[in-house]
DNA sequence: TGAACAGGCGTTTTT
DNA sequence: CGCCTGTTCA
């Protein structure tokens, strides 16, 4: 077996035990989805059809990748016939084979977040509850919570504690709400995210038949990443493993970073409970990260209260200390790790691909974008506004939805008036109120337009209308028959009007917005593509659709293998390893956030965060903070993160050691750098007026810590030799920006002495000297 | 009917 | 700041 070489002890353990109940503590970077993989291939050599496999993954990505490597191992096709994949992909695709008991059609539509809020805002409005105090944001993630632990409307309405307590929360409503919103999914023929959990629950429970077939069907069932499985989906698990016990389930408590959706520690911590018999295997060697990044990682890791004992270590090299830099504002933070990712792809030879800046929220990603695109960096930005949120691409979508299912009214509602085509929001409500007093869908009023229209109170103008609407839509159904996915999704682009609506808008935001739509196009041919070829796959319409509503940005990544730094949140990251990493934005209120630092469950969370981040670094990891941010529109005061505290100082170094004494203003003066400002710096003030100024007026306190300006600087490359003095309006030669002229210099530290040239071509820059290379010339 | 604009508001993480 | 809502005007 030459795939179980190289394994050790407990390793061997995790990938040979495979009869019986199995837990498997597995350590940042112990080796686990190796594990995985192997374990799968035993299986498979050992006899057992990938047929009665089960691998319930975090992402689809993770799941491909797998597939993979397992492929690689025992065969593709094999492989390939695993059921592999998340939770909701996976029970996505059992409940639409099993939907019609329990009253849905099989080609249900899944709601986004963004389709479930709209859906709510309707009903509070409906029920004319006032929404500023119920917030839909908020009614969803409470309904959201009831959905993952299994508490039914009818459940939520025998709880008089639950209801009491929402009453308190000033949310007496909530039940109606509830009861209201589910309904009207229901009508709709769709889904959301926790339904699909929980009608999975709701099958398997009434139905002992179905659960009989599926728990015949998965005699082996691996979950991934147990620690962030909500209530719901431990429930899922179970029911489906009781019969042959053949569970092996892969976590570390230390990094469940997911209880904010629901994910349930608990259910890792007590896997014994349930299966007493299991066997419980710990995997403590990391073989990912130097022992400094590890030992840092457990140093803070060990405040946490909650948790198993483990002992992770690494015998890897010591590794460098993590660097530590103070920066003045956000935009410097982001201008050191673009100028230290530049310094280190150019010193080190680091691909950009080997880096990755990680942060706590997504609103952090602009200031970096901004500092790499100035460098020339190329990067891609994860998570965000996926590329299937995009307006122009949803409403194509939508009209797709609506082929599928006639019954989805969010689909209807989108598409029926876009683009415009005279049937306005009066006329709309007109339909809509109708429907509901006869108790029948929208779609059926307007499949017998002709009978309705003397009720619904009309002009002939509008019926007109809608009668043509609805046959251009029933024209697509009728064309979705014989014609395949993406022919159909072409012509609805082009005869609803949609491509010509956006191609009259010819900005640069207009053609892109062409373009994703294209792209969308695209994505489908490349689907139906794939699933021509897969044995059991469906090249069908809503397959597509449903595909799309599940997956996540890091799934379409089609792993473009062009160099780039990563960009993404530290959620994100989990399960990904880079050989640099820029941990970024470490201060109170952002990390940890000021949402999630009232409780100590809530900071442990935190923690755990940043224990996953950290432990995302093979060789060299860096932090920044910021003494101030631009938040909200404004200048906000930040202090540094209790995190960086927690980190024995023998693990770090700071980049900016002399910052500090420059903080105390020795002059007694109020000094900023615009003041002390060179006259004919006139560029640097064109780099970013506004901001800039704006800064200047609004924080003078801020300001007047900054760095004093220097005359004249030493310029000292990386290895610390050869320097050679360099003053303001000095020529200079760059590599890559040739020529320009000095224009401002920064700093008294040696080491960390910024100057701004203005390049010839390239306009103006902001260069570290230690790392910029510059010639005098 | 719909585009254009002003004002208010909330700001975490995601399947 | 940027998103969303509501209002106004053509």
């Amino acid at each position: 077996m030459k795939y179980l070489q190289g394994l050790n002890e407990a390793q061997y353990q995790a990938v040979t035990m495979i009869e019986g109940p199995l837990m498997v503590l597995a350590g940042a970077g112990s080796g686990k989805t190796r594990v995985l993989t192997m374990r799968i291939a035993h299986l498979i050599t050992n006899g057992v059809s990938p047929f009665h496999i089960l691998a319930l993954t975090f992402t689809n990505k993770a799941a491909r990748e797998m597939k993979e490597r397992i492929g690689k191992v025992v065969g593709e096709s094999d492989a390939k016939s695993i059921w592999m994949g998340t939770f909701h992909s996976v029970f996505a695709r059992i409940l639409r084979s099993e939907a019609h008991l329990l009253g849905f059609p099989s080609n249900f539509t899944i709601y986004d977040t963004q389709d479930s809020l709209n859906v709510l805002k309707k009903v509070i409005k409906e029920l004319n509850i006032d929404a500023d105090l119920y917030k839909p944001k908020k009614v969803m993630s409470r309904i959201s919570a009831y959905k993952n632990n299994l508490i039914t409307v009818r459940a939520y309405l025998n709880n008089p504690e639950l209801m009491e307590a929402d009453e308190r929360a000033n949310m007496k409503y909530l039940g109606q709400i509830y009861g209201k919103y589910v309904e009207s999914c229901f009508r709709n023929g769709a889904m959301d995210f926790d339904d699909l959990l929980l009608r999975t629950n709701e099958l398997l429970t009434r139905f002992p038949e179905v659960l009989a077939k599926y728990q015949d069907r998965f005699r082996y069932i691996l979950v991934d990443e147990y620690q962030d499985t909500n209530h719901s989906q431990y429930l899922i698990v179970k029911a489906l493993a009781s019969k042959f016990e053949n569970i092996c389930v892969v976590g570390d408590d230390a990094q469940s970073i997911y209880s904010f959706r629901g994910a349930n520690i608990y259910n890792i911590l007590n896997f014994k409970k349930d299966y007493p018999d299991a066997v419980t295997v710990s995997l403590e060697q990391n073989y990912r990260s130097t022992q400094n990044i590890v030992d840092a990682a457990n140093a803070v890791i060990s405040k946490n209260v909650q948790q198993f004992k483990k002992n992770v270590f690494s015998e890897n090299e010591t590794g460098e200390k993590i660097k530590v830099y103070r920066a003045l504002s956000d935009a410097d933070e982001a201008g050191f790790v673009a100028a230290n990712i530049w310094e280190l792809h150019n010193s080190q030879q680091r691909k950009f691909s080997d880096f990755a800046i990680l942060y706590r929220t997504n609103s952090q990603t602009r200031a970096f974008e901004d500092s790499l695109r100035k460098k020339n960096i190329p990067y891609r930005v994860y998570g965000g506004l996926s590329f299937y949120q995009r307006k122009e691409v949803k409403d194509l979508l939508a009209y797709l939805r609506l082929l599928v299912n006639e019954n989805d009214n969010e689909a209807l509602s989108r598409v029926i008036n876009y683009p415009a085509r005279g049937i306005g929001e009066t006329s709309q409500n007109k339909l809509i109120v109708f429907a509901d007093s006869q108790n029948i869908s929208v779609s059926k009023v307007l499949d017998n337009l002709g009978f309705y229209s003397p009720q619904l109170g009309l002009n002939n103008g509008i019926l007109t209308k809608l009668a043509d609407f609805w046959a251009m839509i029933k024209a697509f159904e009728v064309m979705l028959k014989t014609e395949d996915a993406y022919t159909v999704a072409m012509e609805v682009a082009k005869r609803s009007g949609l491509i010509k609506f956006l191609k009259d808008d010819q900005t640069p935001e207009g053609i892109s917005r062409v373009e994703n739509v294209q792209e969308l196009l695209n994505s489908m041919r490349g689907f139906i593509d794939e699933q021509q070829q897969v044995e059991d796959g469906d090249p069908g319409l809503s397959n597509f659709l449903g595909s799309i509503a599940l997956s996540t940005d890091q799934d379409n990544t089609k792993d473009d293998d062009r160099d780039k730094v990563s960009l993404m949140t530290i959620h994100l990251s989990k399960g990904l390893e880079f050989p640099v990493v820029h941990l970024v934005g470490l201060e109170e209120n952002l990390f940890p956030s000021f949402m999630s630092s009232s409780t100590r469950e809530e900071l442990e969370e935190e923690r755990r965060l940043f224990y996953v981040a950290l432990t995302r670094a093979e060789k060299q990891a860096f932090f920044t903070y910021a003494i101030s941010r631009f938040q909200w529109g404004k200048i906000t005061d930040a202090e540094p993160s209790r995190f960086l505290s927690e980190v024995n100082s023998e693990f770090l170094e700071f980049i900016n050691p002399a910052m500090e004494s420059r903080f105390v203003n020795h002059s007694g003066l109020k000094s900023n750098i615009f003041d002390e400002m060179p006259a004919d710096a006139r560029s640097f003030k064109k780099l970013d007026p506004k901001k800039k100024i704006e800064r200047n007026e609004e924080t003078p306190k801020t300001m007047s810590r900054n760095l004093k300006p220097v005359a004249t600087a030493r310029i000292i490359n990386p290895s610390g030799q050869s320097s050679q003095d360099i003053e303001v309006g000095d020529q200079v030669r760059h590599d890559r920006f040739g020529i320009g002229e000095v224009t401002f210099l920064d700093g008294t530290d040696p080491q960390n002495i910024k100057a701004k040239v203005v390049f010839q071509h390239e306009g103006e820059k902001n260069l570290i000297l230690k790392f910029a290379k510059l010639t005098k010339i």
